[in-house]
DNA sequence: CTTCGATGTATCGAGCCGATATACTCGGTC
DNA sequence: GACCGAGTATATCGGCTCGATACATCGAAG
């Protein structure tokens, strides 16, 4: 998930830590947030990976132990970032993942976006039915609180459907238009 | 989070790791899910705090190396678990924190469930007005679909208002009507 | 009589978080 | 010209959780 989402950024210009995470946040910062306490981490594990290189790493100035790190995607980051695009696994249909893949989506290939976008439609009409089940079950049993949760959770799947829906019916026009 | 809800299932009877497990996705599922390789862990640390305790634990039948083991609450577990509900911290406001809170919120002091509700309002509408500024902010810029997705978010923030509005006017309208 | 699904306990590696520590730089302010 | 707060920047630590995997029993269906 982070490794995906650093390697997307890293495409618009090579950047310190700090400001890669800023720009994380900026751009995902509505589906989730990454703290430093992976971010670095992760961008040391990238490097041993070979996806990333550091660049014009600052001089140590004076009696300051930690260099000022500029990290640069390599051919082998490109080329992984584009095979985790083509990935329309079960990870890309929870929120978190959906949001931070729908983030990218313009440079998902088209029929990669439609197995993402019938996944979590699934994902979701599975949830819709679970709720609509527990609601249904309890009536009387389960705690209020809960039945009104669930009900909101039920009408937020529902709409949810409807607007996966009309994306992926956009989509499939879109597909249409360009075959003839 | 686990620890929490552990404390509150096993009020209903002691059980096994399984049964536990299974009560929990019954319960909870809808909002949160806890996989084994959690919830033993989580098991061993509460009997390791004397929150828990092992209650006949079959013997070991044959060569198999594993005993069952029935844990139940000891009256520190009762005690911490009370402490927890009476706690309406930033994370009984989040996602899941909000459904696993929510779940207890009969077992929840009239004061402590209302600082939940306030706390949560706060941060949907955090997120209501960050949606929208982003939606603001762009309009041409962004990505299509990270639009779409903003707008799907900034409704279901908006209606989610709503209903914790609501919920909240009837538990005051209720404090008012034990009062008098 | 065997195989299959449910019951049951458990570990491992890995990802991620929140808190915390450490420094430098630059603008303003007293 | 000393001081301070906010922003820039890197980094670690302990702890929680997950998904995959392994092991083992038991009843029922075939």
């Amino acid at each position: 998930m982070l490794e995906f989402a650093i390697l997307g950024i890293l495409h618009e210009a090579p950047m310190h830590g700090y400001v890669l995470r800023k720009r994380l946040h900026e751009t995902l910062g509505m589906f989730r947030t990454f703290s430093y306490g992976s971010l670095y981490p992760t961008l040391r594990r990238l490097l041993r990976a070979g996806l990333i290189v550091e660049e014009a790493v600052d001089p140590v100035t004076g009696w300051n132990r930690r260099a000022k790190r500029v990290y640069k995607l390599t051919a082998e980051g490109k080329e992984r970032f584009a095979e985790l695009l083509a990935d329309a696994g079960p990870q890309t249909w929870d929120d978190e993942g959906f949001g931070v893949h729908l983030t990218f989506f313009s440079r998902t290939p088209a029929d990669v976006r439609m197995r993402i976008l019938e996944g979590r439609r699934r994902r979701v009409e599975e949830r819709r039915e679970g709720l609509r089940a527990a609601l249904a079950r309890a009536e009387e049993k389960i705690d209020r609180y809960t039945r009104e949760l669930h009900q909101l959770g039920l009408e937020a799947s529902e709409r949810e459907v409807r607007w996966l829906n009309e994306l992926i019916a956009h989509e499939q026009a879109e597909q249409r238009g360009k075959e003839t």
